[in-house]
DNA sequence: CTGTTAGCGCATTCAC
DNA sequence: GTGAATGCGCTAACAG
């Protein structure tokens, strides 16, 4: 056993005194190379741990194996679910991947993209950071991940003004869906809140919950509808801008302002779902065992994550560059808990 | 705005009909250069996106300025916090982590550790898979790692057969401090669930138990530790295993499960904690928001994460590779909730 | 069968 | 001021 920290094709040469090009062949078990030494240096290689440097081959083949997976907040347990269909995915197809976290800072994803165009990775996945993505400065770093030819796939949170793949959830359907549901069960004086208000998939949510309305002949009102920002104190805002007397049932757009939600009602005294029906959005270990448990709209986080990084590693081994961008919709799952009431259930 | 892919040096040599060392100069703002040609030359490259090629850079620096982690489960709560503290601090020291997940299957790690031996990145943080990790043949991945000179820090999950920094959360004074609070609420006829047999932490945990039972004159019956595996279903074997009934108070040693067992209790009419009281280890979000509210170990994942990637970098970057191994032990706190009763109070 | 050459993209040393 | 040469570690085409 050599005590050479890193074994290199030059060493080896040197010490079976051949070239370098003759122990590549070797150990690649090349046939020009005789039986003998082949053997040789093979045996030497494997008892000392001999690997070859993926840095240089990486440089060699322009290819790192890696993709670059870019999520807005890791301890959000949706991107996390998405992470590990990724994960999955990428190791069952042979890539390592590299996790980015933007923190929700629009500077910080521009930072990281910048990153990601330097040769790093293969290819890129992303949760755009909600907000002004608009920005166009913004999507200049979109752009120019494009531009060097580096497949992106954007999930979740996208933005129209990039052409790629991506991977959507049907957000429409899922607040067609859980109004639907409400509706089912007797509920009619619905409201809403919004933990992320600068995000178009809130809009298009609420696009589907309007429709459900409609097609029961309600009519939709928007005062109903509560924004809350990463700054605002919801324990103030909600019984400020909510009537709770006069609302039978809230649809929340992600799990933990559902559950704080039910905390803020539950300690105003109303029951859940007798008084106020609750559905939330993303199906985490949270709703499960909260008390009432809680009906939610499942997003599929990791079927998202597999069907991404299956779709971005499809594109990076694609030897035709075509344009032809698909964005695929995942449906919702409505899993229905104790948060809300029976089907068979009327009020009076 | 020339629409070309990759843009190298060499191209932007034959641009300016310069050689490549010249532009390599100008753009690193070498002083050789006359002011008028780099001025030239660091427009078209700004204008053109040029970045030197990471993989290039990697192979002449002999870094990566990339670290590795690796972890069983980024499902569980506890290490996705150590993950965010390690992203924080890589990111704050320049470097990004390539995250890497074993599924607890010892085999996964050994071929994801063969990995990260090839060069990929400049040091590697780990929290093993739990169980027989004794194992001599698979000691020898981190064996080589070592060999190699790659810097290693173990993190929770350690094993004290591989001499590398290590960040290790306090686990006696964990178990001795959940105890305490146990005995000190009045509650004496202590059980244990243990979720990861197969850890040695467990038995730490238990250590501690035992030793705050001893300060206080009761004895440990080894009949009240009730192990759980992965594939056990503990709706079943908790009741067969232990008498709710002569049982007070009861220790967990992860989040998910406490959860669970508390849901088991409840079901079965214990109410928590006037009958049992409940301490579980991890806290998480789940410990929060569930009813009652849990008393928790907090570990403080982040903090480990954070640690661990200091060290490492460290490391990484010291010129003197010294064996001056340290082992950094990470206090718990005690998060009081609902689920245990307060201070004041005592049994009669 | 084995060795030489060339090149992946870059920075650095040394000539000119 | 500029460029040629060298090398990081490796493979592949081409010679011998």
């Amino acid at each position: 056993m050599v005590s050479m920290n890193k074994l290199t094709l030059k060493a080896i040469a040197s010490h079976f005194k051949v070239s370098v090009s003759t122990v590549s062949k070797a150990i690649n078990d090349s046939h020009e190379i005789s039986e003998d030494l082949k053997v040789r240096i093979q045996k030497f290689a494997k008892q000392n741990h001999y690997k070859p440097n993926r840095v240089a081959l990486n440089l060699l083949n322009r290819n790192t194996k890696t993709i670059g997976v870019v999520i807005p907040n890791i301890l959000n347990y949706f991107f996390v679910q998405v992470l590990y269909g990724i994960e999955q995915m990428a190791d069952k197809r042979g890539y390592s991947i590299i996790t980015c976290s933007t923190n929700e800072s629009i500077e910080k994803e521009a930072k990281i993209l910048d990153f990601l165009c330097s040769g790093a990775v293969d290819g890129v996945i992303i949760s755009t950071v909600a907000g002004e993505t608009q920005l166009s400065d913004h999507m200049e770093h979109f752009r120019e991940l494009l531009q060097k030819q580096i497949p992106l796939v954007m999930f979740d949170r996208v933005t129209e003004r990039i052409e790629c793949d991506k991977v959507v959830v049907d957000d429409f359907e899922a607040g067609y869906k859980a109004t639907k549901h409400f509706l089912a069960t007797g509920c009619k004086n619905l409201a809403i809140v919004n933990p992320i208000p600068n995000s178009p998939i809130g809009n298009v949510r609420i696009e589907g919950f309007k429709k459900a309305l409609q097609e029961s002949g309600l009519v939709f009102d928007k005062g109903k509808v509560v924004s809350i920002g990463p700054e605002d104190d919801m324990e103030l805002i909600l019984p400020l801008s909510l009537d709770f007397e006069k609302v039978d049932g809230i649809l929340v757009f992600d799990e933990i302002t559902t559950v704080k939600v039910m905390d803020i009602l539950q300690s105003k005294g109303c029951s859940i779902p007798t008084d106020i029906s609750i559905i939330g959005f993303t199906n985490g270990e949270l709703s499960k065992y909260v008390t009432p448990s809680v009906t939610m709209i499942s997003q599929h986080g990791r079927h998202i994550g597999e069907s991404s990084a299956n779709k971005l590693i499809d594109r990076i081994e694609a030897k035709d560059r075509v344009d032809d961008f698909q964005t695929k919709i995942i449906k919702t799952s409505l899993v229905v808990r104790e948060s809300t009431l029976p089907l068979e259930h009327h009020k009076c």
